[in-house]
DNA sequence: CTAGTATAGTCCTAATTAGTACTATGTCAA
DNA sequence: TTGACATAGTACTAATTAGGACTATACTAG
């Protein structure tokens, strides 16, 4: 269907397919950094506030995993969220090496006010797919990361 | 299938496959950075580098167009890959606010070089993919990639 | 012609990112 | 107990990112 220009003699047939991969990824996540315009949160923080939401606070091990943001990425991030005072450190006593971050009140009634938000904002575009083919959808993006993992 | 922590009412099964677009893209964006960790390029570098070969040049707008990077940033991008020789700056004659970014010798050969190599990389994974999984994914994610535009 | 507007690229800032080195703390085995 | 190794978080760097301000150049309507 679409050519591409090398003269390499590999099939690249699945250069679409990882185009459209990149653009579906990308459109979805200009429009999901659109709805914290307003609200003074960058993504990444929105990501560690939404974690954070409805726990007893997370160490940054946790987060990190749960949001794939980097450690070291993550202390800035967690440095930024603690002077906005939306989030506090708190030491752990059985393991001194560890750091529980939890959400301070400013925090939780940020998350309970942008959280549905956020949710709604998204969820009205992907009404526009059928259900069927976000089930279709979903299995084969679950293959794309298998195979790239 | 999956449940949130969250009291909003919404219909929230759109979330896994919102998960799922983000971490196969994670995937595959991370297996990509990984090819060009031996030679001397960064994921942008590379994307302008493959943007620019077999062209006569390009201007920054097409370049920002085709690569979804900002024109501020692809500044910068581009004055490291002068810096190590692999682009060059022209003027346009006839549009004189217009500066069309051509490879070098060098540049063209890296190009030659590296540009086959990351394609079978790529392909290695999608080949696990079986073909008609793969075009039913790219319906689906050119969906995606509408429905958000 | 000329004023207003649009476009191309640069410059600047704050934040994020990956990666590495570093410190403090914990664990495990000899 | 003590030395080797592992883990958690911080510090630092270069590059990227979005966004906005800015300059130079082009276009367009009157």
């Amino acid at each position: 269907m679409e050519s591409v220009s090398t003269k390499s003699e590999s099939n690249q047939d699945f250069m679409p397919l990882m185009r459209a991969l990149v653009r579906a990824y990308q459109a979805f996540a200009a429009y999901d950094a659109n709805g914290y315009r307003d609200i003074d949160l960058t993504v990444s923080q929105a990501d560690v506030l939404f974690t954070l939401g409805n726990t007893e606070g997370l160490t940054f091990k946790e987060i990190g995993n749960l949001t794939l943001i980097t450690k070291g990425t993550l202390t800035g991030v967690i440095d930024r969220m603690e002077d906005k005072g939306l989030v506090k450190r708190v030491s752990l006593s059985d393991d001194r090496r560890c750091t529980r971050v939890v959400l301070t009140a400013k925090g939780t009634k940020m998350f309970n006010q942008v959280f549905p938000q956020q949710i709604a904002y998204i969820k009205e575009r992907f009404d526009r797919m059928d259900a069927k083919s976000q089930k279709e959808a979903l299995v084969h993006l679950r293959k794309i990361r298998e195979i790239f993992s």
